[in-house]
DNA sequence: CCTAGCACTCCATGCCAAAGACTGCCAATG
DNA sequence: CATTGGCAGTCTTTGGCATGGAGTGCTAGG
């Protein structure tokens, strides 16, 4: 007898097949579906005890007495990392891909915006993006701008574009001729360094060094916060409306949990925020995503990449009954794609 | 006999009651209802005749014969315009949304961010509002931003905050004193003054007074357009998951695509974008919005202001059904208080 | 003009029987 | 000893049907 972990050959194929068979109907199958379908060269009988040691050991789940076989979190694991074969992305889908991010604007936000979109519309689930991680990203320039005695803007500007704007207001009168030298100061001391890198020492000394006050200090040390901190981080999101088709979302309650993560965004953040900076992509499962009102789902998630480092992911957020294969090579090829866009904006 | 348009006193008290206990309970409304819950003064069958004419107007209408009334556009229309009693926003609601607000960040896009979700959630709908028409703000400053030999940003920051940036590769070199001086001169030209009423003209002018060569002077012509164009007129939206809960909304089809329609936002911006600019809330019922997957569904939008111009539309789309008096009230009180927001974070 | 009463229509509900889909088990088989 | 055909048993799904209830329109009388 083979041990939990160790499925012999027929046993791997026919739970490959069961997902595969699940994943394509959304019925649960049964011994006489696999043989009648599938060449097995055996009998359904022998599907039945294959099945029934299936599921003793965990992989798969019967919904009830008369009705077929259904994964489990762990039968769709196992599927995923051992049975799947790795799929390629259609040429022309690449293509497509390709042209389309073409067309988008330069700006970053727009850029994110639509291949979320379009990772909506080619993968028919969920799709979601974290925008590029502040915080590795490069400074380029910061512009202090003066807009009457006691008011101005702070604008960073990083390797991606605008940052932060921030607006300052101080109790003691601004003079223009300030805001200059200790703009050209800081540019000089920090440009290129990468944001993380960049403390309030460096303001402070620059501040010094130029006699420079307390408050525009302040103000200047505030806007680099602001531009570094990866607090506001945020995603985009598209294509929620293709989960009312899977038949997993006839039960409204499910459905509206799931559309007030989407909206709240910040769940759906925190479900990949962990993986942000790896290199690979990555399937949670079910249970795995660690929110009750997620159990029936899965999302695959790849990075994408700015320059050298993998600043983002992008997800795909479905019914576990989701198509693996395809969706990861979706998502790698449009994430491939997108790490391509973003060098071609970077402000070098 | 009264004509279609003046409804005698008993009716137009009917058809109130009919479409008031409609909007409470979402059941067609019979004339026992109506007699035992409102004191009419009057018997069941003198109220089934009332509701036999009021059908007849075209302001009732009945799923099938043995069910109640239910309001037909022209009904909710009647009752809006002329039989509705206006209501105030109760006073703590008042100052819970002014605390909320106060809250927020300082930055456009969150305040009108925040409000909407605020507004989705007190409205129990979904809320959505356009971010402020960029040519009626006021241009405050050009800032050239040197990047490289061959590239720089340009910014464009308006009285509501950094309004576009836009990079720029040009073919010969460009010279970081040039910048300052062009910068400059357009700032001293053009502050305070609406981004409407900026044309390439005044570009040019500055342009051939300090000699500033074609391909610069294009890249700060096209900053401006940028900043002033309504294309990427967007909107922010929240509470779509709220529509779940209306009993209309059971069909799964029309929820599909109405969650379209909120993704797109374009279908939704255009639903409201000919009020941009005008003063007055409106109603628009059913069938007026001229969609068929909104035929059940309504919108109150109201506009807010940024100084003294009406600069976008504060909206609540919700089923037709829907409490007009209590979300006019509410979008109205909102409104008002997201201008007075609008003009604590003016740049002045 | 109003009202009580009544016949009628249509929908919603619950129930039950029949059909269908699987399974698990058993005894037979190569 | 793994495999198989057969079969009884279990559970869900479906359709039909009768019942009850809600509401209407109409009529005749106050």
């Amino acid at each position: 007898m083979k041990g939990e972990g160790g499925l012999d050959k027929r046993k791997a194929y026919i739970l490959a097949t069961v997902v595969y068979e699940y994943i394509a109907t959304a019925e649960p199958v049964g011994s006489n579906t696999l043989t009648q379908k599938y060449n097995l060269g055996v009998s359904s009988a022998t599907v039945r005890n294959e099945l029934a040691e299936l599921e003793a050991g965990g992989y798969l789940v019967q919904p009830h007495t008369s009705a077929g076989r259904v994964p489990s979190d762990a039968g769709y694991r196992t599927y995923v990392d051992d049975l799947m074969q790795p799929e390629e992305l259609a040429g022309d889908d690449r293509r497509r891909i390709r042209d389309e991010l073409r067309d988008a604007s330069r700006e970053l936000d727009e850029i994110i915006d639509h291949t979320t979109r379009l990772v909506g519309r080619l993968s028919k689930n969920l799709a979601f993006v974290t925008k590029p991680q502040p915080d590795t990203q490069v400074f380029r320039h910061l512009q202090l701008i003066w807009l009457s005695p006691r008011s101005g803007v702070a604008i960073v500007v990083t390797s991606l574009g605008v940052a932060a704007q921030s607006l300052f207001e101080l109790a003691s009168e601004i003079h223009a001729d300030d805001l200059t030298r200790f703009s050209n100061a800081l540019n000089a001391r920090l440009s290129n360094r990468p944001l993380r890198d960049i403390g309030e020492d460096h303001v402070a000394a620059a501040a010094s060094e130029l006699g420079i006050d307390d408050e525009l200090r302040g103000a200047v040390t505030q806007a680099l916060r602001a531009a570094r901190s990866n607090e506001g981080a945020t995603i985009a999101s598209a294509g929620a409306q293709n989960l009312l088709d899977q038949p997993e979302f006839q039960d409204l309650r499910k459905l509206r949990s799931i559309l007030r993560i989407v909206e709240e965004q910040k769940t759906l953040y925190d479900l990949v925020a962990d993986a942000i900076g790896t290199e690979k992509p990555s399937v949670i499962i079910g249970q795995e995503l660690g929110l009750d009102e997620l159990t029936d789902l899965s999302v695959v998630t790849v990075p994408y990449r700015f320059g050298e480092h993998a600043v983002g992911m992008l997800s795909i957020l479905g019914p576990r009954r989701m198509p693996y294969g395809r969706l990861l090579a979706l998502a790698s090829g449009t994430a491939e794609t997108l790490s391509e866009r973003l060098s071609d904006v970077e402000l070098k």
